[in-house]
DNA sequence: TCGTATTTGTACGTATGTATT
DNA sequence: AAATACATACGTACAAATACG
C-alpha cells in the first residue's frame, strides 16, 4: 500500500484517510460486524502494510464517526451505530429545510444591500463605511410558507466570490453552499416568539401565534465573522434533532473544567 | 521534564496532557496574546523538553478547545476565542436548568418503579420482565415552576450505584451526576407542544399555551443505553444556545460524504 | 487468585513532503 | 529561490489495562 500511495497520481490523499477509507468500506460490508473486535493493531497495520502510527490516526478518524470504540487493554470495537442518521442541529446547515416536516420545494430570494449599522459593525467586525448585503429567504412547502430567513453578510464576501449579485437565486446558492463550508462554527441562540404582523403575513399564520427564532452568527475557524441570520420558522412544521455528546474524559488528566 | 513525569508521583498523567495543561495556561496568562504566533513546534518542544510528536498531541487538544488554529506553513495561531461562554445544548446537560432565564432554586423529585412498558423495552434495550424506574422532577424558580421531567431508567443502573431509592433528593443527585459523566451522547428531539390539563397544572400556564418539549435517549460510548427522558419548559423563560460546528475539511480527502 | 499474554496508550527519534512566507 | 513551519509516515520501546489460563 506504501507503493501505491506514492504511485497515485498527483492527489496527495494522506494514508491514513485511506486506510481509513478502506476500514470503513470493511465496516459497511458486513466484514466486521457490531460487537466484534477488530483485529489487533499491530497485525492490522501489517496487513495494510502501514505502519501502526499511521493506523492508529485512521481508528481516530473511524472513532470520531462512531464506527467503533477503543478501549486499552480489550481492542477496537465495532459499533451497531452505524449511525446513518442524519446530523442535527449540532452540525451548521439550513435548520428550515433540513427539519421540516414537509419537503421544502420552493424559495423565493431577495438581495439587498445597505450600509452597515451599529450592531453589524460590532457582530461582523467592520468598519462604519462598510456595506452589508441583506438576504431575504422565503421557503415553501407548496403553497405555504413554512420558514423565513434574514441573513446578513459583509459585501465584501459576496464581491470576492464572483457571485451574480443581479441573480438572488445565484446568491441562494452561494448561501447554501457556504453554510456547507468545512471548518465553521457558530454561536446560536434559539427561542420562542409571537408573530407580529409582518411575519404573521409571511408565514400566513395568525397574529400573536408563536414560532421559532433563531439567531446565530457565523465564524470561520479563524474567528472571522461571515454572517448573522435570523431564522424564523413555523413550529408545527419542525421538530428539531440534535446530538448531544459529553466530551470524553482525557485519561488520566484530573480535571478539565479549568 | 521526561524526567520530571516519571519521579511524578504515582498519577500517571499522560505528558501530553501535561503539556497541554502548560502552554493553555501561558494563553490564559497572556503570553501568548490572540492573533499571534506561538513559537515553532520544534522550538516549543525542545523548550519544553518533549518529542515533536507529543507537543503536537497537546495542540490537538488546544484546537479542540477552541485555543488555537494551526496551518501548514505559518504556524499555530492564538484565537481571541478563550471561549468562556457557557456550553450549549450541543453538550448534555439539564437545558430546564442552564437555559433558565431566572435562577433555578428548587427542584421536587418522585420516585417511582415500574414493569417496562414495549416502548421502554425498545428504547432501553430491557427484557420484559424489567423494571424500570421513573423519576418526576419539577423544577422551581421562586414560586413559579419553570420545567418538568420525566425520567426513565432501568432498575438495575440505580442499584448498582448504591443510591438510597428512599430519599428522592439522592435520586435526583444521581441524575445529575449522571448527566455530567464523560463518554455519553445522545438522540434528541425538540418540539412545541400545547399545555394540555396535567402539565398546564404543573407548570402553571393557562391549558392550550405552547411549550417546548425535549424528548432524548442517552447512550454510554459502547451504546448501551441509560436513560430516556422528556423534558417540558417554559418557552418564556427559556433561550437555548447551542454552538453549531461544521467538520472540519479532511486535507487531501475528496469527499467523506460516502 | 495470580501470573502471563494480548492489546491499546504513550513517547521517543528520524526522515521527508507540502504550504506559506 | 530559499527558509520556515506544519503534515505525514516510518520505526522502536515500554507502560498500562484487560483477558485468560
Amino acid at each position: 500500500m506504501r507503493d501505491n500511495a506514492i504511485k497515485e497520481k498527483n492527489v496527495k490523499i494522506p494514508l491514513y484517510v485511506t486506510v481509513y477509507e478502506t476500514i470503513s468500506q470493511w465496516l459497511k460490508e458486513g466484514k466486521y460486524k457490531p460487537g466484534e473486535k477488530l483485529p489487533g493493531e499491530n497485525i492490522l497495520s501489517e496487513q495494510l502494510n502501514v505502519s501502526r502510527g499511521t493506523l492508529r490516526q485512521a481508528m481516530l478518524l473511524l472513532q470520531e464517526d462512531g464506527f467503533i470504540v477503543n478501549q486499552q487493554g480489550r481492542g477496537n470495537i465495532v459499533l451497531s451505530n452505524q449511525n446513518l442518521s442524519r446530523s442535527g442541529m449540532e452540525k451548521i446547515g439550513n435548520p428550515i429545510v433540513d427539519f421540516c416536516l414537509q419537503p421544502v420545494d420552493r424559495v423565493e430570494t431577495t438581495v439587498g444591500f445597505q450600509p452597515a449599522t451599529q450592531k453589524h459593525q460590532e457582530v461582523l467586525k467592520l468598519r462604519p463605511s462598510s456595506i452589508v448585503a441583506v438576504i431575504n429567504i422565503t421557503y415553501y412547502s407548496g403553497q405555504t410558507a413554512v420558514g423565513f430567513a434574514m441573513v446578513y453578510m459583509p459585501y465584501e464576501i459576496l464581491d470576492d466570490s464572483s457571485v451574480d449579485l443581479e441573480n438572488p437565486d445565484t446568491v441562494y446558492e452561494f448561501y447554501i453552499r457556504l453554510l456547507a463550508t468545512g471548518g465553521l462554527y457558530s454561536d446560536t441562540k434559539l427561542r420562542l416568539g409571537n408573530a407580529r404582523e409582518r411575519l404573521a403575513n409571511i408565514l400566513s399564520i395568525p397574529e400573536g401565534e408563536p414560532f421559532l427564532i433563531l439567531e446565530e452568527e457565523l465564524y470561520t475557524e479563524y474567528d472571522t465573522p461571515i454572517l448573522s441570520q435570523k431564522l424564523f420558522f413555523t413550529p408545527e412544521q419542525h421538530e428539531l434533532y440534535i446530538k448531544r455528546k459529553n466530551d470524553r474524559a482525557i485519561k488520566g488528566a484530573k480535571d478539565k473544567q479549568a
